[in-house]
RNA sequence: GGGUGGUUAGCUCAGUUGGUUAGAGCGCCGGUCUCACAUACCGGAGGUCACAGGUUCGAAUCCUGUACCGCCCACCA
């Protein structure tokens, strides 16, 4: 694989992204083997909804996952990343419908069967964009094995768990007030009724009594337009205001239908004025606290299911026909007229809306199916609480917990043509009301034979997702995919799906295959703008990765969202500053690149693996360097290990440019340009090291890695196919050499900091005295000499007690003094007070750690090796204290 | 109303079980086009870790309270 052609001295993500990505799927690395002997690693993806195409969300999500399958893959685990898309029931039809307004259709003037035919197109074409998108930012699933929740073995899948649960007892039809979205015409779940706030109105009416005496009661209500669904006034019993009123009956003002009064102790006596009237078609509250009661009312429904006044007896014919706001303000301007109106009031409540549309949702009663959650959500509740199921980060379990325990039961129907028909068949002779649920239609109705006609609903979308871990991989049927691949290990996925969707699955993996689908949920942030705003359509604030991938390459983006993201935490991007979001990233991989470029400039002749050089010739930097690269293997390991993306991806980018790049790239120049002597050994470590690097970097930067990996002369296997995940070992591990270059770097820097702190031009030469505190650091002086003189740019380099005159001084960590002979060049008083300036932080230094040491509790009940620390400390402060009251004394100060 | 998260540098955020002089990126200031990289190099400024108590030899870290943000859930119409 290896190619000798020149890398160009800029990284141009775009010229190579796509050829390394064919050249992934030519050899279908990403593929996993069913029957491959290795341990395996699963991830299900989120199937994207195939509403739309993804955005900077789906980025984050995806991103996340393939960081993971990739580092599970390197290091030799069957790793199954399974992709897909979902049909999304109601937000697809919602898309596809608002398609139609823009041609003044709507769903009903094209039939049911041209409508869906009409989503199948819509779905073909974002479907195809998604993977494409997903491809683009250099996701590694398993194409092969690429699901769509309506492909026809899943909706077997659907059919069998309909059927089946039915068979259990935990689906059934049931008759109670839901929410239903007068837009949409369809019912919702719970969760998917969500809460919004509004400014509204409380009104007090005032019901006359029956017979058209005057007064009567006043009732506070924020839906007057309900009024004419009323059964009854309630009061609770023990209420004194209203003692004695019960039996008494109201007329419902502008009908004058009479209803009774009655007690119910779900009132609260605080709130409007202790009067509620029940309204139990259009309230869910209502429709319980009528049932509760002895009397068996009727439950009229006064509105449409568009919610609109309904041309029924109960409602005033001038309503009739107006939407709930129209009808609403008309009924309070007639109240006004009548003098039934008593007042108004400002008030603000949360209203439920649907998800999909924001519509205001319309409680009504009607015959839906349900599934009964308690039973399914036990096992679910235990894997949490005992362990089998954890989140990152933990706080997410808590909330899937509250939700399990307080789970009630789950309205699947919609009156939508989207979706997973539901498998139910209604009998349609007369008097017979048999129902028929099989996954086949029945050839007739199995009570009387007569003739069966399918349910028109479909089912709730999650339904179909709530199977997404096994029947994507084959069930009902036992396929190999699912005796090898399930149960899964890691789910991604965003905290708002909790309940709709990760604690479903839970309850269906253990129902349907005994076991969980993953082991650990790993919850992402949310993608906000640099209002704290998540991306919307609405807003117009979102950002398109295609466009970043374009801009900066799939690396960088890659890059900024795993260094910038914690398990849970938010990333923020900002759209219009898209460069000082991105500008680390695309930094990073030019950095790389350059690194590259110069070690493969090098290699004219492919050097010896490392095991092969003559160690008794290691300088202190190939030491140090080697012993810095077990090191970050060690530490990039446990951090992906643990699933701290965001440590693993920062912990390579240091190694590379600050340690790799910045020092030992400096370090080793000389001996590869030639003018010293052991120039192979430079480049066997430069090759080990820069390997090692780039796969611990794979991951999270496939693109450039993998581009850079085929140039090296040594390497013949694609990165991610042949190599393994790195080791350290621990033969390079080299404590002493890491502090003993740690002194070089500090002298060196020390000397830059004393050369810009007086302004000496680049070319003047300088000579440094130094005098070491330790053995360590003369040794590591005297071994770095050239590299030392090179790097702070320095003539000569001097060791001596004695150093004195005019100059710049420095300090290294171990106590170790730096002085700069700068001759009459410098302003005496400055560097006076310069040194007083360190006399005094130095003085403060040594009081703070003075005291600790004469803090004979610290000292008796600190670990030794920190108390340790604190006396080197000091000895160290001290001598640096002597040396710069030393200078001091000299400079006469 | 019930949960739950946050408050650390100008901005966005890290900070593992309490333990060197609290870090990064971006931005800012000063100096460099030094033969891989100006998407770079070198140096630097900038923080009483929201506030008040407490525990401890020692607190950004643990406890209590306060003040602001935020998110989730919730049948006072």
């Amino acid at each position: 694989m290896t190619e000798t052609t020149e890398l160009a001295p800029k990284y141009d993500p775009a010229a190579i992204e796509r050829g390394v990505y064919q050249a992934w799927t030519e050899t279908d690395v990403f593929a996993a083997d069913v029957t491959s002997e290795r341990e395996p690693y699963v991830i299900v993806i989120p199937p994207p909804n195939v509403t739309s195409v993804l955005h900077m969300g789906h980025g984050l999500n995806n991103t996340i996952q393939d960081v993971l399958i990739r580092f599970e893959r390197m290091r030799g685990r069957e790793a199954l990343w399974l992709p897909g898309t979902d049909h999304a029931g109601i937000a697809t039809q919602n898309v596809v419908e608002r398609k139609l307004a823009r041609e003044e259709l709507r769903r009903q003037d094209l039939g049911r069967e041209a409508f869906v035919e009409r989503v199948w197109e819509h779905v073909r074409e974002t479907g195809g964009t998604i993977l494409d998108q997903l491809k683009a930012i250099g996701c590694s699933c398993d194409w092969n094995r690429t699901r769509f929740t309506l492909d026809d073995s899943y909706s077997r899948a659907v059919k069998r768990v309909f059927v089946q649960l039915h068979d259990d007892g935990l689906i059934y039809r049931g008759h109670r007030v839901i929410h239903w979205c007068p837009r949409c015409l369809t019912s919702l779940s719970d969760e998917e009724a969500e809460f919004r706030e509004r400014d509204d109105h409380l009104y007090y009416i005032r019901y006359p009594w029956a017979g058209g005496t005057a007064d009567g009661v006043i009732v506070a209500t924020t839906r007057p337009e309900t009024m004419f669904g009323d059964v009854c006034l309630v009061c609770h019993p023990e209420d004194e205001r209203f003692a004695g009123l019960t039996g008494r009956t109201v007329a419902i003002p502008l009908s004058g239908v009479e209803i009774p009064i009655e007690h119910s102790t779900a009132v609260e006596r605080d709130f409007g004025t202790g009067m509620l009237k029940v309204t139990p078609a259009h309230d869910p509250n209502d429709f319980d606290i009528a049932a509760a009661l002895p009397e068996d009312f009727d439950t009229p429904d006064t509105m449409t299911p568009d919610a609109t006044m309904a041309d029924v007896p109960r409602v005033p014919d001038a309503l009739r026909g107006l939407d709930r706001d129209a009808a609403r303000r008309r009924i309070v301007e007639l109240l006004e007229q009548q003098g039934l109106l008593v007042k108004v009031e400002p008030y603000r409540h949360s209203v439920r809306h649907c998800y999909r549309c924001h519509t205001i949702v319309e409680p009504r009663l009607s015959d839906q199916w349900f599934v009964r959650m308690r039973t399914l959500a036990a096992p679910a509740l235990a894997a949490y609480r005992d362990g089998a199921l954890t989140f990152m980060p933990d706080r997410w379990g808590k909330v899937y917990e509250n939700w399990l325990v307080g789970i009630r039961d789950w309205n699947i129907s919609r009156q939508l043509w989207w979706g997973h028909r539901i498998p139910a068949w209604y009998c349609e002779a007369d008097g017979c009301e048999h129902i028929t649920v099989a996954e086949d239609a029945p050839a007739a109705c199995a009570a009387c034979g007569g003739s069966v006609r399918q349910d028109e609903d479909v089912l709730d979308t999650w339904f179909s997702s709530w199977l997404w871990p096994f029947a994507t991989m084959g069930w009902p049927d036992r396929t190999p995919d699912l005796e090898r691949f399930y149960p899964g290990h890691t789910l991604v996925t965003g905290p708002d799906i909790i309940f709709f969707w990760v604690a479903r699955m839970v309850m269906a993996g253990y129902h349907f295959m005994g076991d969980r689908p993953f082991d650990t949920v790993y919850m992402n942030g949310i993608v906000r703008d640099p209002q704290h705003r998540a991306f919307s359509k609405s807003l117009g604030n979102g950002i398109d990765p295609l466009d970043v991938v374009e801009q900066y390459g799939a690396d960088a983006l890659r890059f900024t969202i795993v260094a910038g993201a914690a398990a849970g935490t938010d990333v923020i991007m900002d759209r219009n500053d898209l460069d000082a979001t991105f500008a680390a990233g695309r930094n990073f991989a030019n950095k790389l690149w350059n690194v590259g470029r110069l070690i493969l400039s090098h290699l004219a002749s492919p050097p010896a693996p490392l095991t092969e050089l003559d160690r008794e010739t290691f300088e202190l930097g190939d030491r140090w360097i080697l012993a810095r690269c077990q090191r970050v293997i060690r530490e990039t390991t446990t951090a992906l290990d643990r699933m701290r993306l965001n440590d693993a991806a920062n912990l390579v980018y240091h190694f590379v440019w600050d340690e790799l790049a910045d020092w030992y790239l400096e370090h080793v120049k000389p001996r590869l340009y030639g003018t010293a002597a052991g120039g192979d050994v430079a480049r066997g470590i430069l090759v080990h090291v820069f390997g090692r690097a780039l796969q611990l970097l794979h991951p999270v930067m496939p693109f450039i890695t993998e581009e850079l990996w085929r140039h090296i002369p040594t390497e013949h296997e694609p990165l991610l196919a042949g190599a393994r995940w790195p080791e350290a070992d621990p033969a390079y591990d080299d404590e002493e050499a890491e502090t003993a270059f740690g002194l070089v770097q500090g002298l060196v820097g020390a000397v830059r900091t004393i050369r810009a702190e007086y302004h000496v031009p680049p070319a003047a030469t300088l000579t440094a005295v130094v005098t070491p505190a330790g053995s360590a650091a003369s040794s590591a002086f005297a071994a770095e000499r050239e590299t030392i003189l090179r790097l702070a740019k320095l003539a000569a380099l001097e060791t001596a007690a004695d150093a004195e005159g005019i100059g710049g001084h420095g300090v290294l960590s171990d106590g170790t003094a730096v002085f700069v002979p700068l001759g009459d060049a410098i302003d005496v008083d400055r560097e006076c007070a310069r040194l007083s300036e360190e006399l005094t932080r130095i003085d403060g230094l040594l009081t703070s750690v003075r005291g600790k040491l004469a803090n004979e509790n610290f000292v008796t009940r600190a670990p030794a090796d920190v108390v340790e620390r604190e006396r080197e400390k000091e000895r160290s402060w001290r001598e640096q204290q002597e040396t710069l009251a030393a200078k001091l004394r000299a400079l006469g100060c």
